[in-house]
DNA sequence: GTCTATACTGAGATAGAC
DNA sequence: GTCTATCTCAGTATAGAC
């Protein structure tokens, strides 16, 4: 055998974009790998832990960039505020970028998100590029306390979340006339975001 | 026994909104229950139809509320268009004021959120009710193409889904300082959605 | 019509031989 | 590193008692 472990990855990644992570079981991978069972788990571990790889190698680009087109609107903004439609465009351009180039990405990611899979596998990777967008959100709207943005980002996080999935629950429902391509749906996001990131902040209420 | 169907479903409900639906299985919920794994299946048929039935018992109370406001709020702008402010008013606090008195009614849908089972189970519970609320709001936001529109109800659901969804893989990350209440998480939420719906819609881009 | 006992299939995980 | 065999536990199906 050339490379066990790669081959497993390659057809975990292609199945699990397919059918989802939870429909696809550990033989049908190594079935269509020509690798043994147990294999998986002395190169990985267990299947969340194949996951876990398999997210890395994916997140990790896309992060990168996102923290070096902030890194750029923060030294464009000379010290001042970075606007919140650069900050929304230095997260979602280079998710867009490798979505457009390499589909199968943006299926995995959003069987990841379908599924729930994110607090166990996926959060790690992205808390410190979040953790960074933050902070430099926190001084791009002043005029929000600090739990109200903490609240905003989760909801940033969860409108993200539902629009990357590829299968979505209520795309029919809705009446979506055509599965709209990914760039169109993510700069719709961005301009959908930004309008409610940039909106007052919500009155206290004492009832 | 008294009921054991209604056991079976009491002792699923306690069970799915503390630990998750995948977590749960039959022969924990029939061992806290009392009752024989087979009984399940009589009264249920599967494990899935069983959530079905529990989100069916949970949601529909919400549902009919919602769409009592919707008429009402309709009924007072006189054939004028509805505000998003009051549209998103009707949508969630029925959700409120239920989660308020029961709060294990938001953990269940937290976890049906989180661990993506909208599309096979939930979704089907809130078509209609879904389907009007967008019939509303295309005509609070006569700006909006109507692709726009059903992208911006996409982003409404994820960032809704993932609010609710109890165990907030983010949280930490994001630095909330203490677990916000769900009234207040709410009050947020319908401030952040109608900023973002009453953005300016997405301009067309040719590249 | 309700429920019990039991068996079946497929899942992920593991120990140990090579 | 790899593979065989096996373990445990899951959801499911069925036969039959009451």
């Amino acid at each position: 055998m050339i490379d066990t472990k790669q081959r497993i990855l390659d057809t975990a990644e292609r199945l699990i974009a397919d059918r989802g992570y939870a429909a696809t079981s550990l033989r049908h991978i190594i079935g269509e790998a020509g690798v043994n069972l147990a294999a998986v788990h002395y190169h990985f571990g267990s299947k969340e832990d194949l996951l876990d790889e398999l997210i890395l190698q994916k997140a990790t680009g896309v992060n990168t960039e996102r923290l070096a087109l902030l890194d750029r609107f923060e030294a464009e903004a000379g010290g001042g505020p970075v606007p919140v439609e650069k900050v929304m465009s230095a997260f979602f351009e280079p998710m867009i970028e490798v979505g457009s180039r390499n589909p199968q990405f943006v299926r995995l990611m959003g069987r990841m998100y379908a599924e729930g899979l994110l607090a166990a596998v996926v959060a790690k990777h992205f808390q410190p590029t979040l953790a960074r967008f933050l902070d430099v959100l926190r001084r791009s709207l002043p005029h929000l306390p600090d739990a109200e943005l903490s609240s905003r980002a989760q909801f940033m996080i969860g409108a993200m979340s539902h629009a990357v999935c590829g299968q979505r629950p209520f795309s029919q429902l809705i009446g979506e006339p055509q599965p709209a391509d990914f760039r169109c749906t993510m700069r719709r996001l961005m301009v959908f975001l930004s309008g409610g990131l940039k909106a007052p902040a919500t009155p206290e209420v004492h009832q």
